[in-house]
DNA sequence: GTCTATAATTCGATAGAC
DNA sequence: GTCTATCGAATTATAGAC
């Protein structure tokens, strides 16, 4: 065969229409309350096309949740300026693409995408901190606390919306929030003995 | 007055039971997934009377979700160590009532619980800013700064439960993320422009 | 005050015609 | 490949007996 791809198929169309009203579906309304019959309606398809294409609900929530963080390459990146590039990218990242609030919202009832927000932060979050741990023992703390400044500041802005978070001015989150990332980046471990 | 409280009625451990089933199946299922009859099998009652006493699931919840950040009165606090005595308070606070918890899987889907977490962290936390703020400018962006980073603690550790976070000793969150709070609310205001 | 019975929806999923 | 029809289950909420 001449063709290594699968020859697209005439349904494909379709297919990427489901997924694109799924996305959009589940990032307004969350896992529960997004549901196969309105997805459908905005896909202008029957539902029944949804089962037959990802089988169930959870089988079309797991295609229309693949993300990727798409972290940049930070080898040339100056140390000191990681945090900024990192917030910088982030909301970048996510303002323009939908799934991430979808998988947010989702997270926060369906172990399902718990599971997976899970994976995101440990696996491509955590290798590119591995990069930079002086002490291998502290780099899953640290992208640990990286994602916990990033899912509040997304968990804030986008969904439940604290005004002052909505309305802040993407230039003026990153002078504030790059210095944090930073510290937990490249900065020194706490002293155990807080107290 | 022998008797200024109305005279407690014989229902009234009903209802307290209803509200401590209602708070921890919220906080365990999120609003859509917890049903009225599975928390009235939690408090031993009949699905009814909880429609009986709090009219709706929407009155229930409203009523299970009245939560108080008890704030500690930050005046006799060293202005170096607000965010060490915050993070601390935090997370004594919500270790020990899964209100938060509730209010947070909830606040994802539903616009009332988003609203209410809304009011807590503008009106609760941005009273207590507002003391220290050297820039009234500046008050409400420091508080959400603080809640972002206090939220995405609670949702990384509590709700999707990102491994290093939730294996992590308080004491030790408390010397990563104390000098975060700190900077975010006594710290310099970045730079306008920061590229 | 408490519970039974049920109304009125809504949803995910299936079967099968065309 | 697409759609009609519908099943079976689950939900909130109501009406009314005791």
């Amino acid at each position: 065969m001449t063709d290594a791809a699968p020859r697209a198929r005439r349904s494909d169309a379709t297919r990427a229409a489901i997924l694109r009203a799924a996305r959009e579906r589940f990032a307004a309304d969350g896992y529960d309350r997004a549901t196969i019959r309105a997805i459908a309606a905005d896909a202008h398809i029957d539902p029944s096309m949804v089962m037959r294409y990802y089988g169930s609900k959870e089988g079309l929530f797991a295609a229309a949740a693949e993300f990727d963080l798409r972290l940049p390459d930070l080898a040339g990146v100056p140390s000191g300026q990681l945090g900024e590039v990192l917030v910088r990218h982030f909301l970048d990242r996510w303002e323009g693409d939908e799934t991430l609030a979808a998988l947010l919202r989702a997270a926060s009832t369906n172990p399902g995408a718990a599971e997976r927000m899970r994976g995101i932060f440990a696996d491509q979050l955590g290798a590119v901190v591995a990069r930079f741990g002086t002490d291998p023992a502290t780099t899953a703390r640290r992208a640990g606390l990286v994602a916990s400044q990033i899912l509040g500041l997304a968990f804030t802005r986008y969904i439940v919306g604290l005004p002052p978070m909505v309305d802040a001015e993407p230039a003026e989150l990153v002078g504030w929030v790059a210095p944090t990332l930073q510290r937990y980046l490249t900065g020194p471990a706490p002293d155990p003995r807080t107290r």
